[in-house]
DNA sequence: CTTGACAATTGCACTGAATGAAATAGAACT
DNA sequence: AGTTCTATTTCATTCAGTGCAATTGTCAAG
């Protein structure tokens, strides 16, 4: 029964191609059909064919009035009952209910997914929070407690390709900009097990993060916490620090590591 | 350009498939592949071959221990997007514009913002009308149509926190300045599903609202429209106020609800 | 109003991607 | 050992899906 499917001809070129319309509606909120006959490379006629295919199930719709298109509300269906159905996330947030108790500051939880950090749960401090971080945004990788805990629990080459895949965007005076810089960073995390976000991404807002592997030993998820400066003095985000990566070994544990 | 698709032939057989998969997927958090098949109607060979294809692309997941699959977190990510481009003031402006020509008065948008109720857009109807209200300026909570629809559409204990918040100011001899006053009002604005501003704010003006929920079910907008009592008597109100709750359900329902 | 440029839509003939039945192969039992 | 599941693969057939080219509608400029 576990026999894993090998052949890669196991792809359907259809399937492919929507992928490729998806993706290409969310460059942008709305488009036109020579936009994204263009973006995804896709024949105008093709592309229009597969676009209103997909509105029929509402995974894309269209203005009525301008003719573009835009992502489908079943989208946000499905995607809803994705992360329900996750078992990372109802394994995780017992674990982050004991940290929000304990130390009243924000908890996050984010999937490494497609190249890209994205948060899948927050739960928010009572205290206001300039950062208003909500589940389906994406982080940077560079900057943030949760994208540097995944870089430096995964192997050098492999965060390295991440930190060369793209110019490294400044977020704020601290952000580090330069891969040497990072790698340097990414040491330091290792060796003490959790990361530290001093205001690299926003100003003002420290944050603490470890990774969390999945039943293959692959860091997948993150979880953090985040706050003002002023609410994490340094003693503190070590007892944090330390916290954290003992609910992210339990969760690691849940999952299968 | 407008010329909109009609031949319902434009269907690709493959984008319905991969529709009956997800919502097959969508019935319970993870299945093995006889009971997608099953689910779907599809042939085992082809609903694993979609399924595979989709597992490329992230937007199902297959369990690697047990095989099982389930929806992906592509679909989460794009879903999120969906909602994020989704704009209020696109969306409601068709139910906007039918309110204006059904009724010819006055039309407003407004969302809760920060602690305050913000006009985000007018239709201006085009007999002049006393209240020349502009998209960008706030309205008063407590004394008008749009903020007591959204006072109504949140939790008692949240409204009061708001009505407390600061004196209530007197605009009419009509407007309601005391908490135990707007509570009673609020009641009944709930039951009755749209709330009314009877010269509580202007002198002469007369206006209905209702509140538009975003995608978690919260009231963050509200849609109203107004008139000089003249041209408002009671069995209008009654007419437009349901009317508007139907547009208000729409556009919440337009935004995830 | 006419013209031209552009974007969306449709018709159509061809073709290879996708299909389902049947064969094969593990896994988990007895 | 065999038996019964479910998952995977093969393969010949064929029709779904393709892209070109023609058409139609829209918009802006003259």
């Amino acid at each position: 029964m576990v026999r894993r499917a090998e052949h890669s001809n196991y792809s359907l070129e259809s399937v492919d191609r929507m992928a490729l319309i998806l993706t290409a509606l969310e460059q942008s909120p709305e488009q036109g059909l020579d936009q994204i006959a263009r973006h995804s490379g896709l024949n105008e006629s093709t592309a229009l064919r597969y676009l209103l295919s997909l509105c029929k199930h509402e995974l894309v719709e269209r203005n009525a009035t301008t003719g573009r298109f835009r992502l489908g509300l079943s989208l946000f269906r499905l995607g809803s009952r994705s992360i329900e159905y996750r078992d990372i996330v109802t394994l995780s947030l017992p674990v982050m209910e004991r940290l929000l108790a304990q130390y009243g500051e924000s908890v996050n939880l984010a999937a490494r997914q497609q190249g890209q950090v994205i948060l899948l749960r927050v739960l928010e401090s009572a205290n206001p929070t300039r950062k208003g971080a909500k589940a389906g945004e994406t982080d940077a990788w560079h900057a943030t407690s949760l994208g540097k805990a995944l870089l430096a629990a995964m192997n050098t080459s492999e965060a390295m390709e991440i930190l060369t895949a793209a110019p490294l965007a400044g977020y704020t005076p601290n952000t580090m900009q330069t891969p040497e810089e990072l790698l340097r960073d990414l040491k330091s995390t290792e060796a003490r097990g959790y990361s530290i976000d001093d205001e690299e991404s926003v100003e003002g807002l420290r944050c603490v993060g470890a990774a969390i592997r999945d039943h293959a030993g692959v860091p997948r998820f993150a979880l953090s916490v985040s706050g003002p400066k002023s609410r994490m003095p340094y003693p503190r985000t070590e007892a944090i620090g330390l916290d954290l990566m003992k609910g992210a070994a339990l969760i690691s544990k849940g999952l299968g590591a």
